[in-house]
DNA sequence: GCTTGACTTGTAGCTGACTACAAGGTTTAT
DNA sequence: ATAAACCTTGTAGTCAGCTACAAGTCAAGC
């Protein structure tokens, strides 16, 4: 197999195909070769690009990001200095976020520790402690 | 100070007041005591809650994720066992996060790490290994 | 060779999460 | 005491990210 008309890719990708229609006009998906017909004849590669683009957005990644970090693959202008430096914004981003999360992690497992796992709310420190918002990252 | 108007509110949340109406509609905001004007009369928690829902959201839950979040504190006719339990299944979603964030960060930081900075993109390992898709966690 | 299904473009609608506007009542500041 | 600022409800619009529909073209199976 070479090349995948739009309703193959999307089945593979697993997703709807209307859905690669709004890739290509947001960017994200380059419209592609198109044969004798006018079909389009996506490569094998699109398949990579559209889990790529899934599995950061499952992430938290806005389409923009994702796009910004297919980006980093494209820019023929820019040296590895610029995708360098892009690339290590993008890492303290998800640091950020990782430690976000751990922190509400590590603040419900507490929680969970802390409680017998009987009797009525009322008294559970699962819940004072949200009240009390130890829960989230504060912000002062 | 005992509580809040609207508008106060959301100033010192940092939110648009129109958003507590929403929020109220979402049932993620209880409607307050209301003066005798009918102006609502929020009380200070308020704030907490305010905070809480915002951090919950940035880190990537839904108003209604949140709003389960929420509710492990308000239903009183749950017992503590199904307060643990609902915590339980939050902090195995959160730990899902959390490590296909570290998957993603862990391969970009090692690319940045063998990318020399230098030179055109072409030959970046960052943009290689993009292509090869070893960049987000595998779906197979 | 003809039907059925997949493709094409264009346009319109949906859900989540807000955000803005309108028409009126209230509070506060001068 | 009166204008400005803020509250009330209702309704409508916006933006992201899809998803669906329509009218027509092409191709694959029987």
């Amino acid at each position: 197999m070479q090349s995948l008309t739009r309703g193959k890719l999307a089945k593979i990708a697993g997703v709807n195909s209307e859905t690669l229609r709004y890739y290509e006009q947001r960017g994200l998906l380059p419209d592609p070769p198109r044969g004798e017909s006018g079909y389009r004849l996506y490569p094998q590669e699109s398949v990579d690009r559209l889990r790529f683009i899934k599995g950061a957005q499952e992430l938290g990644f806005t389409l923009d990001e994702v796009k910004e970090l297919l980006l980093l693959r494209v820019n023929e202008d820019a040296d590895k200095g610029d995708v360098r430096l892009r690339a290590q914004r993008k890492v303290a981003q998800i640091e950020q976020k990782i430690q976000a999360l751990q922190c509400m992690r590590d603040a419900l497992a507490q929680l969970i520790h802390e409680c017998s796992g009987e009797g009525p709310t009322s008294d559970c420190p699962i819940l004072e402690a949200m009240e009390n918002h130890t829960f989230y990252p504060t912000t002062p």
